[in-house]
DNA sequence: GTCTATATGATGATAGAC
DNA sequence: GTCTATCATCATATAGAC
């Protein structure tokens, strides 16, 4: 809320004249603000019509900026939506790092199912905004997802794979496995309207924790634990 | 393939002289060809773009065609669309009306998730299309999710709900259980870029078809079942 | 830092010759 | 039925005043 005027152990009072975006200094409180104004602007402008679909000057009024004055902060449509990207990467795979090897396995994988559902209920945008780039041949995100996700998915997989060999877990291919938490899960953000449309007055994250859960305690629980 | 020349019982041999679009007959056989030709490449171009994302250039030329000629068959980008939605709406949901109540429920469940993972499989394009329009908040498929989807959802899932009642099925929420049959199969199609990425070399449909059955057979077998 | 005005290029759709 | 040429609109981005 309050603008915060101290600026405690920065000077920096030398300024290059005629330099936009100076670089000889990090960025000041307005600009901080205005960038993350503009980043919460874009997610919700992004995440609702693609990367496409999305127009600058629907971003800028969304943020409260005249679209000139958008374009001074950000150099092009592109960079601000790459920004977006790799800024919400991390969050959206804390759930999945978060899987703990020493942890027991069934609970685990449970816990992490409840996780990402929540993140469903709680970032629908940031979901859809993955998966409109994704369905659509991931043009922005095939480096990201080679160069991050697959490490990350590949680790937990074998931390699957080892829990399923020693006989912790209903053996079943791990990718395959996670794709399936993924699928499930994401499902509720990414196809939230046909998803309310469909169910009428109910609430689908009501039922969606309880039959998830089901769902996976089933699947993953071993056959001769009895 | 042959191109039926026999129109029998059809005789319409005055045409008005400057109607683009004559209503007074049915479409030639090239009409019938061209038209089918512009879905087809519409088709690819939407499901790899969305409906912003596409351009009635690129469909034209996908189509072989040029743009004002394609224009010609079609009065706009938007009816293109439109037509193509509703074409294809009923193929997509034959595997759920041909769920029969009369079959044997666990049975029925698991043919009907083969038969949707192999339609991820085979018509991948389609997923995609409903996919794009949907994470965008299905402007174009709202009526047509209300008035055609809803009522077969609701069929089926009270039909559902009456297995898990006299004990055939383990209990859960039906239209979540539906959900998930969508999730899990459309998974592959939609985010096929990014399954693949991930999986390298091996074929996504190798194992799937494995993995869905083992998931779905254990969610529904009745646990008084021994 | 923010604005108005505008350059520049795509894109949906039409006109009109053939 | 099909084409070339073109219009009108919209969208990204920039110029330049304040």
């Amino acid at each position: 809320m309050s603008e915060n005027q101290a600026r405690s152990g920065v000077a920096a009072p030398r300024k290059s004249p005629n330099s936009p975006m100076p670089k000889d200094r990090s960025p000041t409180r307005i600009q901080k603000k205005n960038r993350a104004t503009i980043l919460e602007a874009a997610l919700e402008v992004f995440s609702n019509n693609g990367f496409r679909g999305a127009t600058v000057d629907q971003i800028a009024r969304a943020a409260g900026l005249s679209k000139p004055n958008l374009l001074y902060y950000f150099p092009s449509k592109e960079a601000i939506f790459t920004e977006l990207l790799s800024g919400l990467l991390d969050t959206w795979l804390d759930p999945l790092r978060a899987i703990d090897p020493d942890g027991d396995p069934l609970e685990e994988l449970l816990a992490y199912v409840q996780r990402k559902l929540q993140m469903s209920r709680d970032f629908p945008r940031e979901s859809r905004l993955f998966a409109n780039e994704i369905v659509q041949g991931a043009p922005r995100m095939l480096d990201t997802l080679s160069k991050d996700l697959k490490p990350l998915l590949e680790e937990k997989a074998d931390l699957i794979k080892g829990w399923m060999d020693a006989g912790k877990l209903n053996p079943t291919h791990p990718k395959h496995l996670l794709f399936s938490v993924w699928s499930l899960t994401q499902h509720y953000a990414d196809f939230d309207v046909q998803v309310r449309t469909l169910m009428g007055d109910e609430d689908p994250f009501d039922a969606a924790p309880e039959h998830l859960d089901r769902m996976f305690r089933r699947m993953l629980t071993p056959a001769d634990t009895r």
